[in-house]
DNA sequence: CTATTATATGATTATAATCGAATATAATAA
DNA sequence: TTATTATATTCGATTATAATCATATAATAG
């Protein structure tokens, strides 16, 4: 592990937001991108940070690309579970991007229809 | 805590090698440019991030300014303690800085006389 | 095949972080 | 008092990071 790269990785709250949603569940970009209600390009490029920190995993499926945490990694790096465990969840975004995670899980939204309604997660 | 602050932070090598020396024992600034090799503004706006982010303290006597880690914080945030006590010693600079702040506290060098002759660290 | 869709990436601009040199400040010593 | 010293801060330049828009790529559906 690359530490200094791995701290900065962690030096941006939408990549915080990111890694407290991929604790939940895997996720794909159109996911992560309606639920944080950022842009796709934002999304991705720090998607891809997190990657290049060695972070995060991705897996193709379809059209989709799903992201999910390299649990190794962070089981290997007690800073990082306690992190991710007892911290990030105190910052008010990230408890508003969980409720947004459960209405979307709740909702028969899926990576197929999400594109055409987003509406359930704008109330939020 | 102002988590983002703190891990923002965290995210400049200068400052991870700080706070590494701070964990060994306090230390000012004099002394903080001569172990690390950087020059004085530089050193003085990292310890300065550092404290803006609660990390550290300061402390004068006399002319000199004496930091050192605000304990408390770290033991309330499992992930700094785990992250200076298992990760920043893994970083070569970090190790590197170690030897000079040993050979630092075995020389006659203190803040009175540091300035006049830094040739014992230049070496390391 | 073509059309559509999700994601990644290029190009540009905007914003933020860092740096070294010089200066300001404040403490001390003479 | 003045001179010296340690630290903080300002300045200007540079570099790094982030954001947005547009386009490219690759997968799929029809």
């Amino acid at each position: 592990m690359d530490l200094m790269k791995v701290l900065k990785a962690l030096s941006h709250q939408n990549r915080i937001r990111i890694l407290n949603l991929l604790q939940k569940q895997q996720l794909c970009v159109c996911e992560i991108e309606n639920i944080m209600q950022i842009n796709q390009s934002n999304a991705s490029r720090h998607l891809n940070k997190l990657k290049q920190a060695g972070l995060i995993y991705s897996n193709q499926a379809a059209h989709w690309v799903y992201y999910y945490l390299n649990n190794k990694l962070i089981a290997e790096h007690t800073f990082l579970n306690n992190l991710f465990t007892e911290e990030t969840l105190n910052l008010e975004i990230c408890q508003l991007d969980e409720l947004r995670l459960q209405k979307y899980n709740k909702s028969n939204l899926t990576c197929v229809n999400l594109s055409n309604d987003t509406s359930i997660l704008d109330k939020i």
